[in-house]
DNA sequence: TCTGGATGTTTCACTTTCTGAAGTAATGTT
DNA sequence: AACATTACTTCAGAAAGTGAAACATCCAGA
């Protein structure tokens, strides 16, 4: 059984752990596809409900999920019609409107990080230290992400 | 500087790996974007080139990168147009091919590997340690991924 | 050897997703 | 008041991903 594309490789460690990394992501993105949270069928749906855990611009949405105001929107309108999220327009700025999860997106924002957390376990099968230090890492990676002011800049 | 999406939520350490690795890998893929080396477009293009240290089959390819093989089939078109690879028939099975870097396509990988690597110690600011234990990690992560059956099922 | 089923790949039409330009409305700046 | 900027939406075209059908080859059993 020949397991990793990288068998026999010596690629750099920086490299193996971006590609770690994507492979990790995709995965248990493929995966979600499959349960019975499917219907907000694609993964900036998904992230977007993760990261309202308090309400957010949809300005602020694009910076940090790095993606267009445009499709910004689309995603909006579709966890709209969903009823997992409502808009309304900012008070202080009445250009700008405000996401708000509802009860259920709410709801499904828990499942889908309970969800993504059990897939997690399953795929990764480390253990909770190696968790808490993968965790440790990756946390002052995607800090320093922001702070470089790539690839969401000027994020305040 | 609000940086963070998740700057005070308490999600469980496998949620923010995952999460982690999604933005990791994201923002490095859009930051490819800008450079040089950017004729070759998609990421799986440039995925496929990193795999191919050694010659694979088409179908071998489709497992590894998780695509379907019509996918892998429109990839390998436009690294063979770009005079990357070149495919030829596997003599011991005439129905399928071998995907071989040409000499120009083994120069972009090394350049890929490169540019990747320096974009990830730009982006992630960790020490040699911490690059190191995080390739562990994933390292451990894919090759159980790998294991696992999934996302790429009975990989032989 | 013949036959039928499985396998490896390609083609093609289709759907979904991404992208960017143009438009609307509100804000801020002078 | 005029003008530039900002926030978001709309829309149309480009790109990427999907899956069924076709084709050639391989393999196993009669």
């Amino acid at each position: 059984m020949k397991n990793s594309p990288f068998e026999d490789l010596d690629l750099p460690p920086e490299f193996i752990s971006l590609v770690g990394a994507t492979i990790l992501s995709h995965a248990i993105q493929k995966n979600y596809e499959t349960s019975e949270l499917a219907h907000c069928t694609n993964k900036h749906q998904k992230m977007m409900l993760v990261i309202l855990q308090h309400p957010r611009r949809m300005g602020e949405l694009a910076k940090l999920l790095n993606m267009l105001p445009s499709s910004v929107t689309a995603i909006a309108d579709v966890l709209e019609d969903l009823r997992f999220v409502s808009r309304e327009r900012d008070p202080n700025d009445r250009r700008a409107w405000i996401v708000t999860l509802t009860d259920e997106g709410a709801d499904m924002r828990q499942k889908l990080i309970a969800e993504a957390s059990m897939r997690f376990r399953e795929l990764t099968n480390l253990n909770a230290d190696e968790i808490q230090e993968l965790a440790r890492l990756l946390t002052k990676t995607t800090d320093n992400i922001s702070v470089a002011g790539f690839p969401n800049e000027a994020l305040e």
